[in-house]
DNA sequence: TAAATAATTGTATAGGTATTCAATAATTCT
DNA sequence: AGAATTATTGAATACCTATACAATTATTTA
């Protein structure tokens, strides 16, 4: 962990402000259309303030990702305590991976452009290997125990690399549905088990 | 088919150059990088000419993404003629999908800037989608009397979504090789059929 | 309450890039 | 060859956006 910033409550409440906002503007505009106006403008404050609380542009899209990372990663492990079986789990995790509403070409489009602006920007590369990180982890705690260590990191791989492929395509007006995208993972993850290891990845 | 345009013998081949450099330009810098002024530099001619032969930036981009769909099916079509059985035109599917010296993050990082330029712009998306009802039909044909229709159009959905999300990770720093990544895609394709199934894949 | 500090504003600046265009060079046509 | 058309140039323009900043307002402190 970083050493806790010093701040006053008006900073805290304003950059918080701004980054719900840069948020929001994100998700209806795109990378691109997300100018320091219009975040400002979507916060209710006047153009100049974005400088004042952050360093810069970057600096605001870096606290709206990792802020969207935060929800995302709270909803999976809200799930995750729900989940009584290993099966459970993994339909808890890939399901997590596909907010309710959110699974739409606007919202995927806004998704690609981030990992496109990822690219450039190291601080952006090591959050996203985090989220990565985190994702393989929770998968190999379901199949740990299942199937052996190269197994599972193939699987592992294979699934992490749907969901991050299932948005690309969704991006680009894929008509699947949420539930279809979900169905296509799981069925091709579970059916590439034996009938032991299935039977493994009923039990808790 | 449209209707093909006149083009005079200069027109056609100055727009292959631009095309070209455009292209070259593009996996350099990526598609910020990717001015008009360097376009026509890498193409060894002065920053005016550009607009001469396209409509505009978006024009020499739409047709430099044709001209690389263009490479990558030519290069599949051609892995497809020395195919033997259908296991060998599922490899040959695959392996077209992940160029020999192509899959390296900046590579990937271009190709991810593009998927997300074609979120914008409806032309592109029409490119896009034609791109992926040819792997789609490519990969039915080598399903089609092998499993029904329905599990060939979830395995199809899957292999798909796994190319393009190792290529998003790989745009991201993943450290997984071309080999990995070709391995993980076969083997969970085919660790989901069934003994008859793999009989069958492995005849002509 | 008065001074000091913090927050906010709106305009100005700077940098970068697509696009335009008038002028020039090359090529084609008669 | 001379006229007409086509191709090319490079500088000027127009536009957009992040950032800087001086001026103003609100809040806190002594």
């Amino acid at each position: 962990m970083l050493p806790a910033i010093k701040r006053t409550r008006i900073e805290d409440l304003r950059r918080t402000e701004l980054v719900g906002a840069a948020h929001r503007v994100f998700m209806l505009h795109g990378l691109d259309g997300m100018t320091t106006a219009r975040i400002c403008q979507a916060a209710g404050l006047s153009p100049g303030i974005l400088l004042y609380y952050f360093k810069g542009k970057d600096d605001v899209l870096f606290e709206m990702v990792r802020y969207n990372n935060r929800l995302l990663l709270q909803d999976i492990v809200a799930r995750l305590r729900l989940a009584q079986t290993r099966m459970d789990r993994l339909t808890a995790i890939v399901e997590g991976n596909f907010p309710a509403h959110a699974y739409q070409p606007t919202v995927a489009m806004a998704w690609v452009s981030v990992c496109a602006a990822t690219a450039k920007n190291q601080r952006f590369a090591k959050l996203q290997k985090i989220f990565y990180r985190r994702l393989h982890s929770n998968l190999a705690s379901v199949f740990a125990g299942v199937v052996g260590s190269a197994r599972g990191s193939r699987i592992e791989t294979a699934a992490g690399a749907m969901i991050d492929g299932l948005w690309l395509r969704k991006s680009a007006g894929d008509p699947i549905t949420r539930d279809e995208a979900i169905a296509v993972i799981l069925t091709t993850i579970t059916a590439q088990l034996s009938d032991t290891e299935r039977f493994r990845l009923s039990q808790p």
